[in-house]
Order: structure tokens, then sequence, then C-alpha cells
DNA sequence: TCACCTCCTGTAATCGGTTACATCTCCATA
DNA sequence: TATGGAGATGTAACCGATTACAGGAGGTGA
């Protein structure tokens, strides 16, 4: 492996005049150049970025932690951040905390050993206590959820309001006992999409049973328990709002192997909008999250932190919009037209 | 921010020893350890590990270079390539190539600048001269997809054999006229499962027209792309065979659009087992990988070779498997017990 | 008491770059 | 001709750790 020093070597100059042609700065003779960047071709010389890195005391590198990404939603996020990290030169590092492999406490660690230069949380278990403790020594923002005591930076859709108006549209369409699949204990997101649930049946004057709260969580397998246990309800909900698309699809998939048709014999709401809710048949009623800009916000938000330390910590709310399709059963009298509605928060 | 001199320091001792009391090395006296360790606690020390990584000439650090993540079969991979990653103390950075920002050969640069240890490819658009002139200088493996004219080692099904058992069933059980749904060109998968297609379609006597072939792609919108040319034939096949879920998926959808039903008008086969294949309705026909594996041996084989640079390639072949679900109609005659098939290469 | 060994600790080189500062050359201007 | 300044280049400190080597303290045996 040939050195900044062997370049220099074969060139017959300095290794600061080699860095300097290296990193294009200012001053150097042409034809020094030239001879330095021929060294370097017949050197093969790769510069070795450790030692930049331990100088400028920067990685370039940020650090992304993500309960999963099985999930289209957490990878369109992902992509949305990447955009915005690469045109500002960073690189991408995914810390995967499903596998429970890795626990998140370790993957901190990496930030206070500094191999990275910031950090954004999709989701975290972390003690509020512990992430105001890394949101001290390093940059950290927050997408998609909130992180209760902390004073971090955090981009998401306003869930209250999404929930709100999931719950309203079943409503109006003439939907009243409505069951709600979440996973409220484990995601900020849902806790809050179930207090927008709940104000919209408290303002239809309806008071929501016991018995339709499902928390049994955001994926398949979950939205299958919750059909399971639908079934053995006396009386079926006429609609059910879940708050994930998969669980949703695990929902319809298990109900429809026993003659439950979903947009027929039940409504079905799902939430994100994933691109299997267009293709999924019948197609998914859902609420959609501008997964993308949430990403993109987030990074920049991340850069702005990391470039200026002290600024003040941000909430960034993004719009979210209804998605209607098929499992969910129109009123006869709702216009036809009205396919999609907007809300600005 | 604390270093070791500060501990040193304040632990009245020298750098070499803190370092050595971090490293938990031999010979240091226990109230020197302990003495060390206060003063690492007092000023809340965290070792930087870029001058480790500098002074050792290792990252601890892989790259894995994957199209997308949007689909779940790389996820699954990314996963196991995870696992075996973190008993052995690897790092993983994903370097999603999909988005078109970061091209493959400037990850590429990631490795020559020693900022990973290896690389795997769970795809590539590069040269295969590229590619062995890369290899040449960094550790690298190919899972999934075989890259010809490199010397790399390579983890994967065997995708002739996968397309030969699922086309072969799809013919057992009466259906003739098969299209084939893949992206033979980008693929390498694609181009086996076809020759495997082929195979089993000339083992039965039947030549293959031209039309069948829709190289549309792997993804939802390749599916429907497809069903669009094949809604525009005069003869509707009785099959479909899609090397991907997605675009058997967004085929079926389609079709669905129009009145014809998957597993009772035509016969759909997936490939990956994807999760949404089971709880997809109809519940989809595919082909099974051992996605985890896939992925843990290759890290297996990437370490092998970190450790052991002049270790020869290998090509590690993994078993398959037909999952059959309800998307393909069964010849009438078929027993009802055999529901799957275990094909070990 | 001396030589020698073991155990512990410190000094300084090193990894591969970046960069502040010094130095030198050359040319323009007074 | 002397002076000053701009531009090009070199020297060496530095980033934060690891580690080879040197050296000192203390114990053991002759």
């Amino acid at each position: 492996m040939a050195t900044i020093k062997d370049v220099a070597k074969a060139a017959g100059v300095s290794v600061a005049t080699v860095s300097r042609v290296l990193n294009t700065s200012e001053n150097v003779r042409p034809d020094t150049v030239e001879a330095v960047q021929r060294a370097i071709e017949e050197l093969d010389y790769h510069p070795n970025f450790l030692g930049r890195t331990l100088r400028r005391l920067e990685t370039m590198k940020i650090l992304v932690i993500v309960p999963t990404i099985s999930n289209q939603f957490y990878s369109r996020v992902i992509r949305g951040i990447q955009s915005v990290a690469h045109q500002n030169g960073y690189h991408v590092m995914l810390a995967i905390t499903e596998s429970g492999l890795d626990s998140e406490q370790e993957y901190v660690q990496m930030a206070q050993r500094k191999l990275v230069d910031g950090i954004i949380f999709l989701h975290s278990t972390l003690e509020p206590e512990r992430i105001n403790e890394l949101a001290d020594s390093c940059p950290v923002v927050c997408a998609n959820e909130y992180i209760p005591h902390t004073k971090l930076s955090v981009v998401s859709i306003d869930n209250v309001q999404a929930g709100y108006d999931a719950t309203s549209f079943l409503l109006e369409n003439g939907h009243r006992s409505i069951a709600f699949v979440s996973a409220s204990s484990l995601y900020s997101s849902s806790a809050l999409r179930r207090d927008g649930y709940l104000k919209a049946m408290a303002e239809w004057g309806i008071s929501a049973e016991e018995s339709w709260f499902l928390n049994e969580g955001l994926t398949f397998k979950a939205g299958r328990r919750a059909a399971d246990r639908l079934l053995q309800m006396e009386n079926l909900p006429d609609a059910v709002f879940a708050a994930s698309d998969s669980a949703a699809i695990g929902l319809i998939s298990a109900l429809s192997g026993h003659g439950i048709q979903a947009g027929k014999d039940i409504s079905i709401m799902g939430f994100d909008n994933n691109q299997i809710a267009e293709y999924y048949i019948p197609a998914l009623t859902t609420v959609s999250q501008p997964q993308m800009e949430i990403g993109q916000k987030a990074m920049e938000l991340l850069i702005n932190k990391i470039q200026n330390p002290s600024c003040e910590p941000q909430r960034v709310t993004l719009p979210h919009r209804l998605e209607i399709r098929a499992s969910v059963r129109l009123a006869p009298s709702r216009p036809a037209r009205e396919k999609e509605r907007k809300i600005h928060p």
C-alpha cells in the first residue's frame, strides 16, 4: 500500500504539497500538480481517509438507528436521509435493532467513541435520561417518533391529527364500532394516533369499548393476532383502524380465511401507505406519510446541528394525507369524487 | 472531550498505562488499574476509536452494497450478515444503490481508502474487470448474484434448479403456456432462473414463445407492466412464473382489476417467499430462499477472507424450497398432502 | 552483597494524513 | 538598488490512540 510519503518521494516534493494537490487547494504550481498526479497514478495511490479523519476529528458518517428495515416505511425514510446525506458528503451507517443482537446502547457508544458525527433515531427504547446524556455529547435528531422528556429535534407528521382524520373518515362513512390495532406501549406515534382516535370517537359521542383496543403490535403477525381476538368477540366491530399497513394486511388476510371480506363485511383502515397498500386485494385505505421528506428533513436538521452545535432543537411537522381505496366501505351518500383529502397541519 | 492524555494526567500515570488498562492487557498493578478507572469515570472518558483504527489499520467495518432495501428479500439477507458480523465484532455499513445518488464506484472507493475492511455485493452493475481490480486490493464476497468473469466467493441458491423446479411444478399441474417475468439483463439470478425454465419446458417438449418473455423487471410496477402486456395477447397464458414476489403481486393485482383471478383463471408463481406472499390474497405460491443463511454464510466467507487474504474463493450453494399456496391452480389428480417439496442441491 | 529475573511503568516512535508557520524565490515598485 | 509582497514549497507539530523498547523497583539465590 502506497502512502502519501511514497508519493512525495516519487514526485520529488514534500508530503504537504501532495496533500495540497489531493485537496485541490490553493497555490501549487501547475507542473508540480502534474508531477504529483503522475506519481499518484504510477503508485496506484489511494489516500487513507483514516488519517484525515483523525486529524480533522470528523468522520463524515452518521448513524441511523432503526427498529427494522423489513417495513417499507423505514426504508423510504432511510432513502430520504441518504439523499440529503449524500448531497452533503456524508455516509450513512445503519443500526438495525430488531434482531436484538446489537443493543441500542452499543450503537450509541459508536457516537461517543467518535466513530460517527451524529445520530438519527427512527425509534428508541432507551430511557429519556440516557438519550439526553447522549445528546449532550453528540448531535441527535429523532424522526417519526417523539421521545418524551427529551430536548431533541423531531420530524414527524401530526399523529394525533392523523388518527383523528382516519377515525373521522370511518365515522363519516357510517361506521360506529371501531377497533384500534397498535403498539401504543412501544411507539409514541401509536399512542398519539390513539389519542386522535379517541378524540374523534368522543366528538361523535361514542365511548370506545375496552375490547376494541388491540395492542398487538404493528407487524403482519400482529394483525393476525388481532384478527383472532376480533373473531372471539360476540359482535364484530364495523371497522378496524390499524396503526400500520402491515397489521392491517395481517388482519385482512386472517379474516378472509374465515370468509370475512374487508371492504364488504368489515372496513379496515391502515397507516403508512406502503407500496403494498396499493397492490393488495382489496387495495388498502390508509394514511399516507411523506416518508422521504421526513428522512430528508431529519438529515437537514442533523447537519445543521453538526455544523452549529449550539442551535436550538426544532419540531418539524409534515403533512399527512388520507389515501382512500377499497378496504373501507363508503357510505352510499358520500360523493364519489372526494377521493382524497389533503390535511395540512 | 477528554483524551487518553487527560486520563493519564488525572491518574498520575503515563498514556501507555491507561492504554494497557483499557485493553485489559498484561501486567498492571491492581491499585493502578483502579486509579485509572477512577480517572476514566471522573472525566467521563470514552476512547476515540479512530486513533486505534489508524494505528491498527483495521476498521472493523464492512460494506454491503445492495440495490434496494424496500424488498424484504434484501432486508433478510442483511439481517443474516449483521448477525454474523456482530458476533465477530464487525459493524455493517449499507450502500443502497437504487437511488442512483451514490454510484457504486463511489462506495467502492471507501474500501480502497481503507474506510472498511471488506465488501459484500448483493448485486453489482460494475464491469467484471473493475470488480476483479477491487478484489485484488480488498476482500470481496458476492451473495445471491453471481458476477461472471470474476474470481469471487459466491453464496446463493442453485437458481437454474430453482427455475426448473418452479416451472416443472407448473407443468406437472397441467399448465402448458407459461410466461416468464424477470430482469434477466440486470440480474444473473434472473437469467439463471430462465435457463431452468427453458430446461423444464424443453423436457416437456414445449417451445416457449417469444412473447412469453416479459423482461419488465422485479418490482410491483414491473408486474403491472407485465400484466398490461399479457392483456394485449390474443391468448392469455395458463400461467406466469415471475422471478420475484413483488412482480408476481403487481401482476395479480393488475389482472384482478380486469376480472382475472390468480389461482382460478390464471396461475401465478412468485420467487423469494417474502412475508407478504403468505398474507396476500390469494396467498402466493413461490420459491423460498434461505435469505438469512445466505447473509450469514456470506459474512463468514468475508471474515475468513479478511483474516486469511490468500484463501481460495468458494462457491456455496444453499437449498431452496417450493412453497405451495393458492395462486397456482393444482391439477385435480394431484394428491393434497404433497404441499411442500424440499430440494437439496 | 551482587547478579539476575520478574513485574510494572514510562518514553517515544508510529499509524497516515492535515495544516500552521517558516522559508525561499521572484517580481514589482519606490 | 533596496524593499515589500505574493506565491510556492518545505518542516514539523498534531490528531488519539497502540506498542516496542528501555528502565526502575523489588525479590531471590548464590
